[in-house]
DNA sequence: CGTCGCCTTGATGAACATCAAGGAAAGTGG
DNA sequence: CCACTTTCCTTGATGTTCATCAAGGCGACG
């Protein structure tokens, strides 16, 4: 009695050929994957898609992708580099909600109330893909399967926010440190990186925003990782030398769920 | 060329009573809502909905809803009660996560795994609305606006998870917990009490876990706040003396993001 | 070269955890 | 009904973690 759904998987295979560079890694986890025709040869074809477009310019260290306050027009996925999510409270102070990397998608949390509740700012030369959330939800009309796809990444972003706070309830500011910088390691090792060797795309003090700690805290808690030979850092340069010591001092089980954070 | 929608209100309009006094206030917010056929005659009947049942058994104070590890089956919405959301670590520690009180939605950040990634264990007696999940997803094909409501219900989780971090992040316990009373007391508020008297469902010892504090600091500030005439508090029957002083306590701006946590 | 941002290190003090003891209420068994 | 335990909460004394204040190092950049 329905209307058979549009063949979507034939379109993909003469239309979007899997094997083009753009789509690789950054594109593995994103909401739109399948439909998304950014960065190959037919992305100026209106047709089924068209809701997601590669932002044209980066943003550089710094920039804003979106003000809190924002009206919500689009939702963002990472395509390369890093963004901070922080909210601003009125008597001026900053907090650091998130930190977003390639393949994550900022604003989902932003929907139901309309307008952004929060900034999103880039930690370093940052590329991002754009989408329109009114064509997105023309097109989950259409294609039904879409829709669970949307659902199961929103309700992935619930569980990694309660992950999260479950990190920030480690009382000890050493064991906080420890599971950010493990959770970071899994992130680049997810992205295809080497999770044992990496550049915190954040400063210190963006660090210690987000883990509650004061500044200094923080420097003090990395020499001191350092000279127990669990970490070797210069600047912002990261080796992981005992990654067992690490989990040791986060406290955590090596595939328990603080194990991967953000 | 597409197959018209079913018509849903007008079904409503034969079968379903508004007035029905358990449809009252703990189903406003609920996600299934328009589409709910408990509490009212037809309720028996298998028609275009059926996805959600009341449980039949209330929960006992310290009855778990589900187990930390246990397959996604249902989602829950609190019909009456409340309800603690706990994680287990493996060294065996206890942390909370959350409450959630009547109206509210159990189990949208365990979608994506498939599995319940806490524990639900009831503060009070407690009754549930269950929502089979694989039903709900039947549900969706066929009326599409109900999948734009539960993403806006599933957004809001996320909005809800960063609000409070807000309030976790606040250094001093003393501004967490006036934070967290006023967020109770917003809570009631909405769901049609007092806003200014009403019981705790949660021990100290519950409110000092969530607040990541010892429990004798949550009890020391308690009694701080009755001499410093911010409240008055016997037991777990809780009165609020005076709101501007704990707004001031707690940091916040009337109607700032922080008003509202949970 | 000087300045600025970012980070590090040291000294001090405050907030809060921990340890310890006891009170009040509620359940339990006689 | 009364002892009895148990649970939950409160209050005090002590110690530790970490924030704050202060100073200086170091690379980047003009």
């Amino acid at each position: 009695m329905r209307l058979e759904q549009p063949k979507l998987k034939k379109h993909i295979s003469t239309r979007y050929q899997p094997g083009d560079a753009k789509q690789s890694s950054a594109c593995r986890s994103c909401l739109l994957k399948v439909h998304c025709q950014t960065g190959n040869p037919y992305t100026g074809v209106s047709g089924y898609t068209g809701g997601m477009t590669i932002q044209p310019r980066a943003l550089q260290r710094g920039e804003y992708l979106y003000h809190q306050g924002d009206s919500l027009q689009y939702l963002y996925v990472i395509r390369s580099g890093s963004i901070k999510q922080l909210f601003n409270s009125w008597h001026g102070t900053e907090q650091i909600i998130n930190f977003y990397m390639r393949g994550q998608s900022l604003g989902l949390g932003d929907i139901q109330s309309g307008s952004h509740g929060s900034s999103a700012v880039a930690l370093e030369t940052t590329s991002v893909c754009k989408l329109n959330y009114g064509k997105l939800q023309t097109l989950c009309k259409q294609y039904p399967d879409l829709y669970d796809r949307l659902f199961s990444i929103v309700s992935g972003e619930i569980y990694h926010e309660q992950t999260k706070m479950l990190m920030h309830g480690q009382k000890q500011s050493e064991e906080r440190l420890a599971t950010f910088i493990l959770d970071m390691a899994a992130r680049y090792k997810n992205n295809g990186y080497s999770f044992n060797a990496f550049n915190l795309p954040m400063s210190r003090h963006d660090i210690a925003n987000f883990l509650w700690v004061a500044d200094e805290t923080i420097s003090r808690l990395i020499t001191k990782f350092c000279d127990d030979k669990l970490l070797e850092i210069d600047k912002r340069s990261v080796r992981i030398a005992d990654y067992d010591g690490l989990l040791q001092k986060a406290g955590i089980q090596p595939r328990s769920r603080l194990a991967y954070v953000n």
